[in-house]
DNA sequence: GTCTATATAACGATAGAC
DNA sequence: GTCTATCGTTATATAGAC
């Protein structure tokens, strides 16, 4: 499903569960006997393999991570002109997430818990290089394309209403009394109708 | 702080000690030692006033919980016209939030991991009530007041630039570079932009 | 009500046979 | 590389004195 080059050898299955498991419980809710369970195989085979439940999880969380960060800065720092970088870019995220549901809220909730990891993924790689994006916003509004407004709120607003639906998805599913058929529809129709409201937010008429 | 009034009682105390140790750590991540020692008494108090760590932690996500839906219910039922219900709505959101900048994240990854919570905090009384808002909304259309727009979405839309900020609080400062203090006014300034930037994306002109 | 001391269980981790 | 058995620690929870 989600590891298309799964190579069903015992430290790939090992990480296979070890995703399930760490992105619906967290670190401290997993237990490594679950785990193991999910693996089919024994616990102490997970130590041979990652030593510690700790570096287990680091390998879960920063695979989720660069799933989720490195394409906001590619797609930053694309060519498109702006309303068709923000269509692509949300229905790319809703889309990614949509097939990764449980992602968002283990992200949000570990960097909380834990804000020391987002400087290593900071460090890591020039993620976060937002400058370009921040610059071609303040080109439109001189321009005269969009309203005065700052790139920092306007950015932080696309990945808002990209991102909570799946970290709020319970509330949702409670609030609009939705089931999982629903509530995957309910997100479809959000790939355009987002890019359409934060476009007639910011549009000059 | 956060309680007014609060009596100083050892229950009282074990209470906000809890709050603050449940809502950074999580349910799994806190230790009870921890919250007594916060508490400033005896780890065996814990128990003769909260008998286990399940019904301590349920006493402050209920707490919590209930200082976030129950005014999401009345702000919707209000008779405010839309506009002036959504820049209220959003002032009051952000100003609560500001004081309990822990409380979402806490919030949503609890009722991720957990999410039956959701069920008992809506059958405990008539929350997510949103009947008349959605008419609001629906009449805002019909009368061309505002475009046309899935009331739905547009509440997620607001909940979402309202809520994420602070769930994702460590990726906002992180990636705008922002320490307490201009995160605080980012905020800030967000109770006047959001308002505006939502109203724009539905008014008609 | 509040404390110290302890029971009891669970968990992560390792040793060592195969 | 894989297993069983077990160690060492830490956690929640309780018993019982004051």
């Amino acid at each position: 499903m989600v590891n298309k080059e799964n190579k069903n050898t015992t430290e790939e299955r090992i990480l296979e569960s070890a995703r399930q498991i760490f992105q619906v419980k967290g670190l401290q809710g997993a237990r490594m006997q679950e785990i193991a369970d999910k693996a089919g195989i024994n616990k102490a085979m997970l130590h041979y393999y990652y030593r510690s439940k700790e570096l287990l999880f680091e390998a879960v969380f920063e695979e989720a991570a660069n799933r989720i960060f490195p394409k906001i800065v590619e797609f930053l720092n694309t060519d498109y002109p702006l309303f068709e970088k923000i269509e692509r870019f949300v229905d790319y995220y809703l889309t990614t997430l949509l097939e990764n549901k449980y992602m968002p809220a283990f992200v949000l909730n570990e960097l909380n818990q834990n804000p020391e990891r987002l400087v290593k993924l900071m460090s890591d790689r020039g993620i976060f290089k937002q400058e370009k994006f921040i610059e071609q916003i303040n080109n439109a509004i001189k321009d005269e394309l969009i309203i005065h407004i700052d790139p920092r709120q306007l950015i932080t607003n696309i990945i808002s209403m990209s991102i909570f639906p799946f970290a709020g998805r319970p509330i949702l599913m409670g609030l609009f009394k939705l089931d999982e058929e629903s509530y995957y529809q309910f997100i479809e129709s959000r790939k355009k109708e987002v890019p359409k409201f934060i476009i007639n937010a910011i549009k000059v008429k």
